[in-house]
DNA sequence: TTGACATATAGACATATGTATATATGTTTA
DNA sequence: TAAACATATATACATATGTCTATATGTCAA
C-alpha cells in the first residue's frame, strides 16, 4: 500500500516553504540570487525598518536558505541553496494558469 | 539598470507560497498529486476536524491550486496546477544540503 | 418526505507573525 | 579612545492563522 508523504516530511517541507512565503523575503531571495548583499542593501528592497529586515533574515537563516559572513562593519548574506529559486519560479506557472482561466471565463 | 522582481510580483508569488506553507496542506497536495479526493478522504491525512480540512481546502482553492466538483454527496477536489509540485519537490534539496552541512560540522 | 450522510458556515479563542521604537553590541576610523 | 556606522536584541502590539464546537446546508435513499 502506498501512503505517500508522512507527517514529519510534510512538517519539514512546510517549514521551508513558510520561510519563503512573505513578499519581503521573496524580494530578498530574488536579490540574493544575483549576488551577496549586506543588511542595508536588502533593506532598500522594501519599505520596512532595519530590525524588520534582520528579523526576516533570521527566518531565512533558520530555514537553511541563507548564510552570512562578517566583512568589517557589514554582515554579508549569501543564498545557501540556489535550488530554492525553483520554488519561486514555479509559482509563475500557477499565476499564468489562473490568468488563463479568467480569460476563458469571460 | 536591472532591478529584479517588483513588489507586486513578489506579493503574488508569496501568496501562492503561503498557500503551500502548512504541513496539512502539503499532505493534501501530495495526496491530490496521486488522484482526486473528497473532503473525507483528505481528512484522514491529518488529525484535525472536518471544518479545519474544509478551511485548508478553501485556501488552496483561493490560491488557484485546487478545483472542485460535486459528485452526489461528495465534493471532489482536483489538483489544478500540478506544476506546483515542483515547489514541494525542491524543498528536498534544502533539507539535504542542511543535512550535509550538519555532518561536515561534526 | 424523512433520515442519514457529506460538506459548509459561524463564532470563539489561543498562538504565530510582522511590524515598529528604543537600545545594545560590534567594527572601523579620525 | 571617541564618534560614526552597521547590525542585533528587547519589547510591545495589531493582525493573521489554525483550530475547535455547534449548527446549517445540500444530497441521496428508503
Amino acid at each position: 500500500m502506498f501512503t505517500g508523504m508522512n507527517s514529519n516530511q510534510a512538517k519539514a517541507r512546510a517549514a521551508i516553504l513558510k520561510a519563503l512565503a512573505h513578499p519581503t523575503r521573496v524580494l530578498m531571495l530574488d536579490a540574493l540570487s544575483r549576488g551577496d548583499r549586506c543588511v542595508n542593501d536588502l533593506r532598500s528592497l522594501a519599505a520596512v525598518s532595519q530590525p524588520t529586515i534582520t528579523h526576516h533574515l533570521e527566518k531565512l537563516k533558520k530555514a537553511g536558505l541563507v548564510t552570512e559572513r562578517r566583512a568589517g562593519k557589514r554582515v554579508i548574506h549569501h543564498l545557501a541553496c540556489p535550488c530554492i529559486l525553483e520554488a519561486l519560479e514555479c509559482t509563475l506557472g500557477v499565476l499564468q494558469s489562473a490568468e488563463k482561466r479568467q480569460k476563458s471565463a469571460i
